[in-house]
DNA sequence: GCTTGCCTTATGTCTGGACTTATGGCTATT
DNA sequence: AATAGCCATAAGTCCAGACATAAGGCAAGC
């Protein structure tokens, strides 16, 4: 008598593991194994969900469920605010405004924020640092339509929180990758250029309206990590 | 009257996107919104329990569910199987078992695996190509005593693909960064040692026995993308 | 043989009700 | 003033039942 979503969720699990049911195989309906913990099937529904939701098992209305047998796993993992991310390591944040000014932007920004072609944006570069040390450099699109007039002062405040203050969200997209340090980057980071840096590009979007796409370069050492 | 969790969801979000509820503020009780909007309290909780899986909220017992003030936005990303991941670019997927060997692990791969430090591992390496292109190159520590004896063939089955088939696993984790090539990476990838490489680090478990560890780096051009 | 459309079935969702559990804050005690 | 205990509250979970929706499979029609 399982009685916990949760319970059912391990269980499940484990017939999986344990080969029970192999992979690629069909387990029994939500109805039947509703009937087997004896439990509501709304329950055994959300156990199946959340291991849907992670990949184990794949879903199909009137196909049931199955088991994955390629597990592409599903990991969430938590985008890193960059003021958090430093503070957490025990160590001061601060940050440097280092230009800011009109401009084009190159043809795959603007197509990325699906812009015309001619809209010039701010563009804005910062250094992120830790106990003074250079971390991270934040090369940054903005669209100044979106921002009050006149502008605000980004050199007292990041524009990283003044957009997350001040400017919701609703879609996004973003992306990693690992790219050699252009000279700007080893410059502002104190690396050789060439160095292998980690990098972090989004655009993001309000509605229809695109606010920003931002590219951080993260100094050697920088590591993405979650539990899956 | 909305009466779907998704509308729930997108109205809930839109407020918060709208500074109704601004960043930090505490939002309605599910009580009280299940009452405006004419529908169940538990209609309310899936469309608040998947905002928070998102991050866009924070719930607490008693406390109730908050804005979240800096969101740390969650974003679920699928690991990618390189054998998929390949074949999806359109190219032809292949394989090379460059080496295998019993070997000590490192300290680093050992302590992972929170392994005794003499124990002996299965250490592979394996290139992938894409189109005859090395694409990713692997570098494995595997736990021989999961294995059948005697070992399956890993020159015809990459151990990947017998891993995902016949070893069920619970836990593990991820990493990702970017390093530098190694000479061998270099000479394996056919590139400059030093250029910048996409890295992924795993580790597996299946309840206490470790299963392996492993590396992967990739070629330049890798990106790993997601919706937020 | 091939297509179209119906029927059945498994999952998806919603309801209104109940009970559980964590916990913020108040109160009474030390 | 500090602390311990209680209580009200908000989320967490569960249930039994209902309807919605997608889709596989079968059958009738072409």
């Amino acid at each position: 008598m399982l009685q916990s979503w949760d319970a059912i969720r391990a269980e499940v699990l484990n017939r999986i593991r344990s080969r029970v049911w192999p992979p690629g195989s069909l387990i029994p309906s939500e109805e039947a194994l509703a009937q087997e913990f004896g439990c509501a099937r709304a329950t055994v529904n959300r156990a199946l969900r959340e291991l849907a939701a992670t990949g184990v098992v794949e879903r199909k209305r009137k196909a049931g469920t199955r088991v994955a047998s390629l597990p592409v796993r599903k990991a969430t993992l938590d985008i890193p605010v960059i003021r958090q991310d430093i503070a957490a390591q025990g160590k001061r944040y601060s940050f440097r405004l280092m230009g800011q000014e009109l401009a084009v932007p190159p043809p795959r920004v603007a197509a990325r924020l699906s812009l015309a072609t001619a809209t010039k944006l701010l563009h804005l570069q910062t250094l992120h640092l830790a106990d003074g040390q250079p971390q991270v450099y934040e090369d940054r699109w903005l669209n100044p339509a979106i921002l009050p007039t006149p502008n605000p002062d980004f050199t007292s405040i990041s524009v990283n929180e003044y957009l997350a203050a001040n400017v919701g969200y609703t879609t996004g997209d973003i992306a990693f990758s690992a790219e050699a340090a252009t000279p700007i980057e080893a410059a502002a980071l104190n690396l050789q250029p060439g160095a292998a840096l980690f990098i972090t590009e989004r655009g993001t979007w309000s509605l229809d309206a695109p606010i920003t796409w931002v590219r951080l370069s993260h100094a050697p050492g920088y590591r993405l990590q979650t539990l899956l």
